[in-house]
DNA sequence: ATTGCTGAAAGG
């Protein structure tokens, strides 16, 4: 927070290196800080990004989805993942074999062997490219690979489900499984929406060309020229395309996905359905408005970036430390606790 | 380089 920062800032020579926090090593490297200058003794370490912490080249949409229920939750999520409740492991397991079991209903899912990074994408690529004929001829597909490129971070996720509809609109549908037969809560619903809108972001920027292989390799650090591995020779030898290289794949995606005039998402869709009874809860159509996705996204990716730290969920939504499984270790909870609270902005007269 | 890194989504 605020006082740590002052603190920091008055560490003068002498003070030992090695035992600071990522905050204080930010303080470090402001531009005219004595410490920069050469021959001051302490060897500085530039402050790394959650990004560069975690390795992450890419994130997936529900990394951010996730980060809009409880950022600090997703953080610990990462970090602690055997810590999850065992309730919520069977739930979630649950609800990953409903889908499993739909998936399969659309087309069958072979196992091939990588010998490459770029072998394993041009898995995701070829998965992306085989469902552009199905579509077009009015299929429905299951389980589309999609990726792009927001505020400079690269994404990546799947859609459940993308279908022409009867009246001829290209029609995403988010199939959530709920453990309760009832419709979710509103915290729910808003990461639910926040997880399609990111999805028709990113699908409808592919389809309109915004997606260019160097973005790719860039971005996810491929090399283009890597010869792909037999069995993804042979793979994409079977969905038509005829390709030696990784680089190859790139340009046949370029040119398949924005030559073979598919549409943008025209409508948004979440069926939320109940484990147990296997029956339809609700559906609820979500409205996409960009400038919003936009903001939200540049907000989450804000903290991936290192340029804030991280948040765990305001007072009125601290009913979710309930359900949480971390709600015994967060930093977070403890800072509320103690801190007398220091809140901008005048109080609210009641 | 004081090292190296990834099935996404799964639900409250």
């Amino acid at each position: 927070g605020a006082e740590a920062a002052i603190q920091a800032s008055m560490a003068g020579p002498g003070s030992e290196p090695g035992e600071l926090s990522d905050s204080e090593l930010l303080l470090l490297l402001e531009p005219g800080d004595q410490a920069l200058q050469p021959g001051f003794g302490v060897r500085l370490k530039r402050a790394q990004t959650p990004l560069e912490k975690y390795y992450l080249k890419y994130l997936c949409v529900t990394d951010l989805s996730t980060q809009s229920w409880c950022e600090q939750q997703m953080v610990y999520g990462r970090e602690l993942p055997q810590l999850q409740v065992p309730e919520t492991v069977v739930l979630l397991n649950t609800g990953k074999s409903i889908h499993l079991a739909r998936e399969l209903e659309v087309h069958d899912v072979v196992r091939v062997h990588v010998t490459s990074r770029e072998d394993s994408w041009a898995i995701k690529i070829l998965n992306l490219l085989s469902v552009i004929p199905e579509l077009q001829a009015g299929g429905c597909v299951r389980e589309l690979p999609v990726f792009g490129v927001i505020e400079d971070v690269f994404l990546m996720g799947i859609i459940d489900e993308l279908c022409y509809s009867a009246t001829g609109e290209l029609e995403l549908r988010e199939l959530k499984t709920r453990g309760r037969p009832f419709m979710p809560s509103g915290a729910q619903k808003k990461r639910d929406y926040f997880q399609v809108c990111l999805y028709k972001y990113i699908f409808d920027a592919m389809v309109q060309g915004k997606l260019k292989p160097d973005v790719i390799t860039s971005h996810i650090q491929l090399r283009p020229e890597q010869p792909l591995g037999s069995q993804i020779r042979e793979h994409a030898q079977k969905v038509g395309f005829t390709v030696t290289c990784f680089g190859d794949l790139l340009e046949l995606m370029y040119l398949n996905l924005t030559l073979s005039d598919i549409p943008g998402i025209d409508c948004l869709k979440i069926e939320y359905s109940h484990q147990e009874s296997n029956t339809l809860l609700g559906t609820e159509v979500v409205r996409f408005e960009e400038e919003k996705v936009r903001e939200k996204a540049q907000h989450y990716l804000a903290y991936w970036k290192g340029q804030r730290e991280v948040q765990g969920v305001e007072i009125e939504e601290a009913w979710k430390c309930q359900s949480c499984s971390y709600s015994e270790i967060c930093d977070w909870r403890k800072k509320r606790a103690e801190g007398p609270e220091q809140r901008s902005g005048p109080k609210k007269s009641k």
